[in-house]
Parts: structure tokens; sequence; C-alpha cells
DNA sequence: GAGTGGTCTAGACCACAAA
DNA sequence: TTGTGGTCTAGACCACTCA
């Protein structure tokens, strides 16, 4: 188990993440074996030139991704199980996208408005102000899959209702500067009523998964407030949920 | 801005952690206000006789929270917003009993078994190995809300039936000294079938919220399996999810 | 230019696990 | 007893932001 490690101290990359990353790309690749020993952190600080702390902030970033396990005394092990690929906070579009079912959007509705009680405790805004609603049928195949109906705040979402249609909420925020940080999401099933059921093709009664969503930036503030209906026997959700230390 | 910070030098607690908390109740307590500035790093240090790569850890630690923002050239800040009580891994049970909903168990089955095809490949083990599985039925005020099937490696419970009724799963495991550390779960929803909606007390097509998880201990071993319905008139799941940097 | 966080070093001592 | 990770220090230089 010699892995092939080494940092470019030229490079404006930091060290610690060169490493991190050598070491994610062995574990992905196999290199290390599940379950298998890192070699302790001094001598690998002293093979690749590097200080401890360095190392240790290199071995604590995948630590964190859940690659990593360190036990005093014992060592530092690559994690058992077929685990990995964390799975993002995610866009419905991307998520379709990667998972090569060709997207389409139908932007229903794209206006601004003065914010209801609810979209205004939402966003943490009060009520009254002006709030951007956007409505949006997603399709695959040219078939229904979700009604999307999202309000954000004015600065947050300047796109033209092409733009919706042609990429995902989140990519557009993302490339308007903003950083996505966290969402707090519930979800819920119940039947569609007449109009849901025409709307995405289901018959009425069928169930539905509904998803409301608040978006946070890394500054904390709230980004999109969404409610959203899938069709239950095209859509589930897929996510990872952690312990929190 | 004068908080009162201190550390007990003589205490096991290790310093960053003590400083961590302190910051974490008065974020918590509104003695730091969201959006104010923490002040530098540097002379926190001095202030606490610390030094400094000890005040960064702590700080870090409550970045990685999302309480705090650290911009270069700017300062550390007090994140925006209603922050959020971070979501757990939660236990249907602990969730239910948080809510004050007295939440009642009644074990339909509890057997060990040689794992079949699926349950061998949700649990990494091969096929035929012993499982234990479990069949519950969960109440509130008498009234069924879900019905929950759980497969384990055997050494992971060693529970009886009246110990499953009386708590959790996830508490159990806790106990029984098994650090949890994420969940991978995939939410979906259907119609009941005729046995499902007698079984929870629902009309035959009545929605149902589907959940099947697959639960990790720190090693990356997967300690459970299990595939859940939830009457959907009845229960919504609500989580947060985090964007990986 | 002044002030901030980001990175890095070269040590130190301690707590815990295993042989 | 030996080896591991856990914590901590007292500096250093750099990159970025803002006035």
């Amino acid at each position: 188990m010699d892995l092939q490690l080494s940092v470019d101290r030229s490079s404006p990359v930091p060290l610690y993440f060169q490493l991190s990353q050598q070491l994610e790309a062995a574990i992905e690749h196999g290199d290390l074996a599940p379950g298998s020993l890192l070699g302790n952190e001094i001598e690998l600080a002293g093979r690749l030139g590097l200080s401890r702390p360095t190392v240790r902030q290199a071995i604590q970033a995948l630590v964190d991704k859940g690659l990593l396990v360190r036990r005093r005394g014992i060592g530092t092990q690559v994690v058992h199980s077929q685990v990995r690929r964390p799975l993002e906070l995610s866009s419905l579009y991307d998520d379709l996208e990667a998972a090569g079912q060709q997207p389409a959007t139908r932007v229903l509705r794209l206006e601004t408005q003065e914010a209801g009680a609810e979209a205004a405790a939402a966003l943490g805004i009060a009520e009254g102000t002006e709030v951007r609603v956007v409505e949006r049928l997603r399709l695959t195949h040219g078939e229904p899959i979700a009604y999307l109906r999202n309000h954000l705040p004015p600065d947050v979402l300047k796109a033209e209702a092409d733009e919706l249609e042609r990429t995902g909420l989140y990519r557009l925020m993302r490339g308007a500067g903003i950083t996505l940080h966290s969402a707090r999401q519930s979800v819920g099933a119940r039947a569609a009523t007449a109009a849901e059921a025409e709307l995405l093709d289901e018959r009425r009664g069928a169930p539905l998964l509904t998803m409301q969503r608040t978006t946070f930036d890394d500054t904390g503030r709230v980004v999109e407030f969404g409610s959203h209906l899938y069709r239950a026997s095209r859509y589930a959700f897929d996510f990872q949920l952690l312990v929190r230390s």
C-alpha cells in the first residue's frame, strides 16, 4: 500500500486540499481499500514534506465527508461499505438531466407581486414587500412530472421566462453569484384534486408527492421558497441525512 | 457587544469546544445579533489567552454548523435569519414523542431468517446470511400512523419485542454502542392496497408516503435497512439538506 | 495602507488502545 | 510500553476587501 502522493508547492491550490483530493481519488478509485489503514499522520507528513497540522486538515476534510474514520490509538481507516457519492441539495432539473431524462420546462406564470402572509413568513420579509412568483411545469419526454411554484426575493431572480425554460432555478441562482448553503424541506403526500390531475396528466385522487422547501444562502438569507407537486408514479426523492455530532 | 467569554483550563473539555459552545449559546440567546461581526480572531485569542488556531477551530465548528460566515478582508459574521435548529437523522418514535404524540408500538413480527436478495443487497451481506426482521405498527392516540419493516444484522439488534414496544429502534441501537453516522433515504408515494389500507385504517387507494432507508454507522457499515409506509394524512417528513462544498 | 481571514510550520503534551 | 490520534502553542507569510 504505497500510494503515489505528492504536493506541488508552486500551485495556488492549498497543500491540504491537494492532499485531500488525492486521498479522495485514491479511495474512489479503490487504491485505498475499505477498512485499510492510512498510516500515521506524522509519517505521512514527513513523507510529503508537510507539517502535521496540514496533513490533519486534509484528513479531517475526508472524515467530515464520511470517507475516513479516525480512532485514537488505532489509526485512520477508510470507511467500510459502498456508501459514497454524497447527495447534494438537489435541483430537479439537474437530477433529471443527469439521469438522461431530457427535462423540459414550461413557464406557466412569472410575475412580481406583493407578498401574501404565507410567502412573507416563509421568506422572512414584510408582508406587502415585492416578491417574484414563478410557476412551472416540468416534463420529461413530453410528459409532465412536476408542478413547481416558487417565491423569491426580486433581487435573487432576474431571469426571464426563456431562461427558466432552458435551465433550473438553482443553476440560475448560482450563476447570479449566490452561494447556496442549505434547505429545509417537508415532504408529504396527498390525493390529486381534479385541477392538479389534469395539469399533471393523472387521475383525480392519484397520489402526489408534495414538497415545500425553504433555501438559504451562505449568509443565512432565504433565497427561495417553493411549494411543489410531483407525480408519485414517476418520481421519488433520494437524499442523504447526516447525524449531527 | 462585549460578550462574556471565558475558558476553564482545568476542565477536560477542549478549549476550542468550550469557546464554540459559548459562542453558539450567545447566538442562540440573541446576545450576538444576526449580521453582527464577531471581532477578529487574533484579538479574540488574546482576550481569552488562547492561540489563534484554537480560536479558529472553535469558529470553524460554527461555520460548519451554518451559524457563522467568514469573509476574507471583512470578518466573521453571525448568519442572518432565523437560523434553524438542525434536524437530525430522525427517529419516528423520537419525533412523535417530542411532539407530545405519545407514540405506541405494536410488534407484528420479530424473527431471524436468511436474507433474501433484496435485503442482502441493501445490507451489503451475502444472500442467505442471517438477518433480523422486525415489523412494527406505530400508533399515536391509539390510531395507526405507520407500518415499519426493518432488516438488521443480528449482532446489531438483540432486543426483544417488549423493548421494541417501549422505545425506538435508533435509541436501542445507540444504547447498544452503535454510533450512527448517516442514512440514505428515498421517499415516494403510492396508493394503499386493500391490505395496507386495513392495517393503517385508511381507505383503499388512499395516498401513502413510502420511505426506504439504509443507515450507516461511523465505520460505514450498514446497520439497518427499512422499508416503511406512512399515512400521508397524518405524517410528513421534515429534514434539512446541506450543500456540499 | 490597514485590517481581515486563509494557510502553514515545528514543535509540545495528553488520552486512549493494543500488545 | 508503544503507537495512535486529540489538542494546543506562538509565531509566519499571503490574499483579499475596503477606505
